[in-house]
RNA sequence: GCCCCCGUAGCUCAGUGGAUAGAGCGAUGGAUUCCUAAUCCAUGUGCCGCAGGUCCGAUUCCUGCCGGGGGCACCA
């Protein structure tokens, strides 16, 4: 609809051009909005006070030029006003909102669904939680956001792949395989110092329990070989758990991505070899630095260390060259907030290879507040005491949790509480939101009872009985879907649909207590159901996006 | 000290240059012989942190300041 208008616009001024009434052909490109006020029209346009300039016209003058210009074969225009300094407003015929109707039912569940990304092939990488101890709700918030953003820019017509990068190398799995080790002694019974600096969690008593059942040669093996033992087992172990706790999320990945991989293949190696070459590497204190203050960073960082070793960053800069060679055109990266400062130095390595910046980004998750019923509930990762992903998600259920993580920007602070969460009330959006659903399927259900043939509405709807302000209301408001999906993958910004199904279900809700779908008169009882029904069915896709389900019963 | 994010109704937050700034919660009063009351309807609330600047027009963009949060390792 706002495309056929904005088109009627483009061809009036190309009109009145051709007519010599506009002195200019420099048009700018139309843009339209809605206006909060109902008063103010459907649409509305600003143009005439953007060519006002241009056009050496007062802005009203243009707009009565254009105006008196509009062809409009389909009659879908039923008023136009000129208003303010010169805006136009355009009163949309309500009968033009019915085809709307039909591209839902025809487009089903691609209903929305856009070609912006052309096909072009981008790789969303998230989570990627080291191996070293259980999901805890802030991961929770990541895969949430993660998965979403994956979910729109694939709807948006990318080529999406999602990946896990695991760090399993290293310095904090060899900790890891340290503090396991630890506890193995102490339930050997041998008295021990268990250090600041190893993993506290009680899940680490877990592990070790298990693996002094499983591998009875551990107290054979001298102590490197069995920490490095303990860390390769713990690693698997949690990680294995990590994807069992995904996927009842409902979160998937093409890939995982082992960084000892890339040490193994020799990346690392070829990557710094590849970075010499450049000359963006110096030697300084017996340490190799990359000068990533050329490309913007505050200072230089170290790739290898004077003990030889490779830092993260050096793997990091290996695993996103290969991203590279693997032809993703762009890739997004979903972090916590706290590594905020990492983004200039991968930066820098991205450009350093020979990208540019802006096919990199990086999405960073703030932080989750979890409360229960107003009480802070504590989290501190190093004392080991945290909530985990599952424990969230086992008490208020995988819909609940992952709608609340996406009720608001990934860049503001998130307050998650756990009573909230299960609130059956208006406080809790999710529900409101699958109750649409929900209340939409009974009346299909109740419709069938009564005799209406399903197959059949959907291809004799007439229409034009739909025409209660709360009906027009309802199919303008389904008309907006595909321009917010758009928008929210262009942003990459998810919580755009969950507030726009909040809206529809506001609008939903609203229509039904005010006007009764299943009615005496058959024709009217079809044309509401093709209404309902298409609401229902943009409901069920967004939240599909949401990666939440769509309930038939609550 | 430097960097990033935030500052909008009593609270939690939407609002990527437009007209009279919105929603939920909380408060008050109402609605169910009838399609799911996990719902709806009605009634209030604002120096959009402050001060400049750009613009026909700024909550939105720019600069400075104030306030809150986070980050600043040869850690990951």
């Amino acid at each position: 609809m706002k495309q056929k208008i904005k088109e009627i616009i483009a061809q009036a001024m190309k009109a009145a051009y051709e007519k010599g009434i506009l002195p200019s052909s420099g048009f700018p490109p139309v843009e339209i909005e809605e206006p909060k006020l109902e008063t103010h029209g459907d649409f509305s346009s600003n143009i005439s006070m953007i060519m006002a300039s241009v056009q050496k016209m007062a802005p009203r003058k243009i707009a009565e030029v254009i105006i008196s210009h509009l062809d409009d074969p389909e009659d879908i225009i039923a008023k136009t006003e000129i208003a303010g300094p010169g805006f136009i407003n355009f009163f949309i015929n309500p009968f033009s909102w019915h085809p709307v109707l039909h591209e839902i039912h025809k487009k089903n569940t691609a209903y929305g669904a856009s070609n912006i990304g052309n096909g072009k092939k981008i790789q969303v990488e998230f989570v990627s939680s080291n191996p070293t101890g259980p999901l805890h709700v802030g991961h929770g918030r990541g895969a949430a956001v993660g998965d979403a953003v994956a979910n729109l820019l694939s709807f948006c017509g990318y080529d999406v792949q999602r990946e896990y990068y695991i760090n399993d190398s290293g310095r904090q799995i060899s900790m890891l395989g340290r503090s396991v080790f630890l506890r193995c002694q102490e339930l050997a019974g041998k008295k021990i110092e268990f250090p600041q600096d190893c993993y506290q969690g009680d899940y680490i008593r877990d592990l070790a329990a298990i693996i002094r059942e499983q591998r009875d040669d551990l107290p054979d093996l001298d102590e490197a070989e069995a920490i490095s033992c303990c860390a390769q087992f713990a690693a698997e172990n949690i990680l294995s758990g990590i994807r069992d706790d995904l996927e009842s999320f409902g979160v998937t990945f093409d890939r995982w991505y082992s960084e000892q991989s890339l040490f193994d293949a020799g990346s690392v190696e070829a990557a710094l070899t590849d970075f010499r070459s450049r000359d963006v590497i110096y030697e300084k204190d017996g340490a190799l630095w990359f000068k990533t203050s050329d490309y913007g960073d505050e200072k230089d960082r170290v790739v290898v260390k004077n003990d030889g070793q490779t830092t993260y960053f050096a793997s990091d800069i290996a695993y996103h060259q290969e991203k590279f060679d693997r032809g993703f055109d762009r890739v997004i990266d979903v972090w916590g907030a706290d590594h905020h400062g990492y983004i200039p130095r991968m930066r820098a390595s991205i450009e350093a290879s020979g990208h540019s910046r802006d096919q990199f980004d990086v999405i960073l998750v703030k932080l989750v507040n979890l409360s229960r019923g107003g009480q802070p509930v504590a989290m501190s990762t190093r004392a080991g005491e945290f909530v985990t992903l599952k424990d969230v998600t086992d008490e208020v259920g995988r819909d609940a949790a992952r709608f609340i993580f996406l009720t608001r920007h990934y860049e503001s602070p998130l307050d998650f509480d756990l009573e909230l969460a299960k609130k059956k009330t208006n406080d809790n959006p999710v529900f409101y939101v699958q109750y649409v659903h929900a209340r939409i399927s009974s009346l299909l259900a109740k419709g069938i009872e009564r005799g209406v043939r399903v197959a059949e509405f959907l291809e004799t709807s007439e229409l034009s009985m739909l025409k209660a302000p709360e009906e027009i209301q309802l199919i303008k408001t389904l008309a907006r879907y595909p321009e917010i999906v758009q928008s929210a993958g262009e942003l990459m910004e998810p919580h755009r649909i969950t507030y726009y199904l909040m809206n529809l279900s506001a609008a939903f809700h609203a229509y039904y207590n005010k006007h009764r779908v299943l009615t005496d008169d058959p024709a009217l009882t079809c044309g509401r159901l093709y209404l309902v029904l298409a609401v229902q069915k943009v409901i069920r896709n967004g939240l599909k996006l949401l990666g939440v389900s769509a309930p038939e019963k609550m």
